[in-house]
Order: C-alpha cells, then sequence, then structure tokens
DNA sequence: CTGAAAGCGCTAACAC
DNA sequence: GTGTTAGCGCTTTCAG
C-alpha cells in the first residue's frame, strides 16, 4: 500500500507504462524489463490500487450477492451458507471479490439497492431467495445490471441457475408409490416461492404417473422453519399418513419431532422423505431418504453465468437446470443396502 | 450510472463542486442551489461512482469479512450464518459495505490476502474463526490494517470483541452442581481454539466454586460438528455420568442423538445443558437449557469498532467481553416455571 | 457562497 | 519495446 505504479517503475528503471503492461500481463514487454519489474513487485509486495483501476475500466472486480432476507428464518436454514460458501468459491477461482447485500428490512433494502445498481460498485450481481411478486426483482432487471438468479424467478427476462425442484419432488412421490405406500402426504414448502411450486407441482406428477392423486386432506405447508415443520406434521398425522413427503430436510427435522412426540417411527409408521441434503444431522446420520440438490454447483455456475454477462459473452435471459438426485437411504423403508446393490 | 457530477452540475445550473458539497452535506451552500441540485439529483436517481470517490479519498467504505474457514465444516454450524448476519446488518446500518472473504483452501488464502490487504480494497476488516496459532492473525496485525476480531485471538495486539465464554461454561457447571448432580461430564470444544479452551476453563472453575474437580474420563471433545458430539457422546456414556456440560448445540445435538439411540433420557437419565441457543432446533423447541451468546451483538460492536479504528478514533488493541446468559429450560432437570417464579 | 483547477493511481491510445 | 499523454469521476484547496 502507499506504492505506485511510478514508484515501481522508477525502482525497477523503467515507465509507469511498461510495469502496467507487466502487471496486466501483456505480451509486448521485453525480456530483461520484464524480469526487472517483477522482481521489485515481488520484493514490494506492490498490488494495484483497485479504485484507480476500476475508475479508468469501469469495472471494480466485484460481485454482489443479495439476499432479500425479510424473514429472519432464512438463516436458519443451512441452504443459505451453502449458497454463500459456493458463490464465495466460485468468486475466489474468477479472481473476483464478493459484496454480500442482506436486505432485512424494507428499510435497508431501500437504502442499499442503489448502492447495488447505481454506484457502479458491483460489476454484476447474483440474487436468491426472493419470493414471488418481489418488486425488486423487477427493479433490478430494469437497472440492466448483469445479473443471474439462484433458484428460479417468478418474471420473464432474469438469467438464472435453478435446480429440478419439479425432477427431484417427483422422484421422491414416485419411489413412495413404488415401495407402495397409499397414504402420502406432502408437507409443502411455502407456495409464495417458486421452490415451493415446483416441489408441489413434481409431487402431483410422481403421483400421478402411479395414477394417484393428491389428496388435499393430506397436504399441509411450512415456511421452510423446523418448528413450521413440527406443526405441520402434527396436523397431518391426524390423517393418519403412510408416508411423507417432506419438502426441506430443516422441515423434515421439525417433522421427525413431531412424529417422535406421538410415539411414531419412521419409516415403520410413517416413512420420510425429505429434500435437500445438507443439514448437518442428515449428513452425519446418513439416515433421512433425502432429495440432494448440488448447491455449490448451482451457485458456481450462477457466479459463472454473471461473468458471462458481464462480458456480454451471452445475451440474457439464459438459464440452466441442475439434475437432483434421490438419496435412497433409511427413512423411507425401503432397504439401503438392497438399493445400493441393485445392479440398475 | 452513467451521469456525473460535472452532468448534474449542468442540469442545476451550478459546478461541479457545488454539486459535491450539496452531496457530501456541506454546509457553506445557498440555499437555492442546494434546492436544484438535490432536485435534479433525486429526478436523475443520480448516486456518485465509488471508484472516483475512493481514488481522491483512499477510502472505499467496504468493510471485510474475513473467515478463514480451512474446516468445511464450519459452515455447518449457525453461528457463521449468525456472524455473517449480524455484521452485514451493523454494516448496512454504519453505510458501509460488506465484503466477503472465505478462505477455504490455503491457495485461497495465499492468493486473496492480498486483495484484502494490499490493493486499498477495503478500508478495514473483520475476522473470525481462526485456529490459534493460524499465522494468518500476525500477518493481518503486521499489515496494520484496522483489524477487529470476533472471538479471542491467541496473539497480543488484536483488537476484538468477544463473548464471556468463561462466565458462561462457569455457570453451567455452577448450575449443574446446584442441582445436585455428581458425575458432571465435559463434551469439550476443540482446545486450539480460544473458544473451546475458555469454556473447558470456565467449566472447570464452576465445578471448583463446589469444591469439584474435573474428572478427567469424564471429559471427551469434539470439533463443532453434530457428527463429533455424537461420538464423544457415546464415549462418555460409558463413564455414566448424570449430567453433562456441551459446548456447543450443534454437538449438544449430536449427543442426545447418541443417547436416544442408548435409550437414554434428558434430564432423567443424564442432564444436558448446551451452549450457543441459535440453532433452529434449540430456538424452535425451547427445550434445551443452553449459554446464550449474543452473537449479533458482538458482531455489531465488531464492526464499530472498526470503523473507530478507520477513523483513529481509538488506538489498537481495544477489547471488549459481552456477557453471557444461561437459560434454563428442561434439559437440565430444573423444572423451568420454578426458575422463572424465583424472585432471586 | 461558488467556480476553477489540481490531482488521486491507473489504463490505453499514440508516439517514438 | 517502451515512454508520453490524456483522461476516468471525484474531492479539495484556492481564488474570487
Amino acid at each position: 500500500m502507499g506504492l505506485t505504479l511510478e514508484d515501481i517503475g522508477r525502482m525497477a528503471g523503467v515507465s509507469r507504462s511498461t510495469v502496467s503492461r507487466v502487471i496486466n500481463g501483456d505480451a509486448q514487454v521485453g525480456e530483461d524489463a520484464r524480469q526487472r519489474v517483477q522482481d521489485v513487485v515481488r520484493r514490494t509486495g506492490y498490488t494495484p490500487n483497485v479504485a484507480a483501476r476500476s475508475l479508468v475500466s469501469s469495472r471494480t472486480g466485484v460481485i454482489g450477492l443479495v439476499i432479500p432476507s425479510r424473514v429472519n428464518h432464512l438463516f436458519e436454514d443451512p441452504y443459505f451458507a451453502r449458497v454463500i460458501q459456493g458463490v464465495s468459491a466460485a468468486c475466489n477461482r474468477a479472481g473476483k471479490s464478493l459484496s454480500l447485500f442482506v436486505f432485512q428490512t424494507e428499510d435497508e433494502e431501500r437504502d442499499l439497492y442503489p448502492r447495488v445498481v447505481g454506484s457502479g460498485f458491483v460489476d454484476g450481481v447474483i440474487i436468491t431467495a426472493t419470493h414471488m411478486g418481489d418488486p425488486l426483482l423487477a427493479r433490478m432487471v430494469d437497472s440492466e445490471i448483469p445479473l443471474a438468479m439462484v433458484g428460479r424467478p417468478d418474471i420473464d427476462g432474469v438469467s438464472y441457475v435453478d435446480v429440478d425442484n419439479r425432477d427431484g419432488a417427483r422422484q421422491a412421490a414416485a419411489h413412495l408409490c413404488g415401495l407402495g405406500y397409499q397414504r402420502i402426504a406432502l408437507l409443502g414448502a411455502p407456495t409464495n416461492t417458486t421452490a415451493g411450486l415446483d416441489r408441489l407441482e413434481g409431487f402431483v406428477k410422481g403421483l400421478g404417473e402411479s395414477e394417484r392423486a393428491l389428496d388435499p386432506g393430506l397436504r399441509a405447508d411450512g415456511d421452510f422453519s423446523e418448528r413450521s415443520g413440527y406443526d405441520a406434521m402434527r396436523a397431518l398425522i391426524r390423517q393418519r399418513p403412510d408416508a411423507v413427503f417432506v419438502a426441506s430436510d430443516t422441515m423434515a427435522m421439525g417433522a421427525l419431532r413431531a412424529m417422535r412426540e406421538t410415539g411414531l417411527e419412521a419409516p415403520s409408521d410413517i416413512a420420510v422423505v425429505g429434500f435437500d441434503d445438507l443439514a448437518p444431522a442428515v449428513m452425519s446420520t446418513q439416515w433421512l431418504t433425502t432429495v440432494r440438490q448440488p448447491v455449490a454447483a448451482t451457485a458456481e455456475r450462477a457466479v459463472q453465468l454473471v461473468i458471462e454477462l458481464i462480458h456480454g459473452e451471452v445475451t440474457p435471459p439464459v438459464s440452466e437446470v441442475m439434475p437432483v438426485e434421490l438419496i435412497v437411504r433409511a427413512s423411507c423403508g425401503a432397504a439401503p443396502a438392497a438399493t445400493a446393490a441393485d445392479p440398475s
């Protein structure tokens, strides 16, 4: 810090332009000059001033991650930690800086929004966890800032990377049907989120593949929280389901707690299939059958996508859907060993 | 975007200097000029270019949050989500931007470190989750960048905000002693972290207040993961403790799972006290007796602290320790109702 | 109270 | 190959 190109140039006996060229990997530099410059840079630990660089290039190398988490409990769910981790890792790899914007209140959103899109502080943004109808997304699209969403947007014109929620839920339903369960319940995710909607649709579709329909009495929705899973399951239990697909593992933890409290066990009393495969308890017990979603890979693709958008290499909207995988373990009542041995 | 001070000035019929003054709240501006400028700014949605501003002021308004999480499972623990949330909220309030640096590998650390301290990209940094002996912390101190740690550093010269881990563990031990338990075990946190060390010390101290010592056989350590809590508890169970203090709620979840699996219940077979009070299951069941640590408040103080350091308002190292609170619930075997009614 | 002018550190033509 | 030069958009003396 404090050192400038000019300083380095002086020390290496060249002009600042040559130093700039060396630093930016320009090939048109003599071998000896390059050598001298690199020595000085290394010796002094010189790092270019990003502000000056941004000012002239109108690029900051910063990618914004916007989480409009008005609902506080969003942070309860390990999903967000994973998204942050994935985006961070991808930014690191791409040599970008990550700036995090968590809007916890309307006020914060109002105050911060201009910094995100107007000040030139970020080159592009990744947004996640909007709820349907959130005007924020539309505003961001209008701002024309390079934008990629993690998850499926509810409006057109947004580039995104989503996981195949429909197919995951479909697989879960089909698996439960295949296992011969008769009263298959749905403990759904909020239907004001596209993930909730897609998982509902996929579940219904999976049932349909076995000529079944979703009994409205066998459906209750939660809000992704453990507590809501518990509450919804308490209600569901009275309807005597023999299996339940829970649209998130965190809610599944709540559902299992409700079952335990009622003296019910999985899978013997009620088979359980979750969605996510990233909660600590799920990972460490390897017991819950669940739909694994590739959060890190999704976040990574989203980062690549904004970068392509920033460079103008693709024309928005572009989208991509990542495959999910049903991980069969014990909680659904299918012997995992048998499944593992299954040559199919 | 695209608009400059010059543009605004032209539209308002003043020079760019005046616009700059208005925007920066300089008092020395005529009422009419100020009015006209503000109108234009509002109408156009003008936002100053941060790069240009930083270049001249050598301030970016960015605070870096560094999480050297070489251990992947750090992200399993809700603690980090909370720290991020707290730091983010505090930055928002202070009008600062937050830049997140997660070092997951040595390589990432090596590559990113210069960007953090050398490029002038951040005005100050908050660091957390270092392990003892981590040279990173020493390097950051040497760099002389305004620095505040969340947690207690293991070297001198670092400003920090910590929670009172010692006192929390002491309270937990004292509470268990007071309840008359005889074989009180410790399921500790890693002793290569200051939090782990402090909780151990506090626990021993709390025992000491009742003239007890920690039976080495009644101690097992985990690594903050659910799995490690499970494993450690399996080992402890053989020693037949009648109570256990678990140094993190996530590990407590694992410990309870081990107990359940062995047919043991809390508090009747083994009383359990945790530490954190922020895991979803703990929050929603309100069942686990635990030491509540004020993570959000701690993060917030850390942000205030770096800001003061940036402004040179305080001379490092300064430190602060936030009080923790034992939340007595059902898992320790003390009737919570009685405790609540206790006039003391 | 307001404008003119200098310059923050860097990149990118444009010369040589 | 390498140096010179002109800004990027802003803040900040310094005049007026």
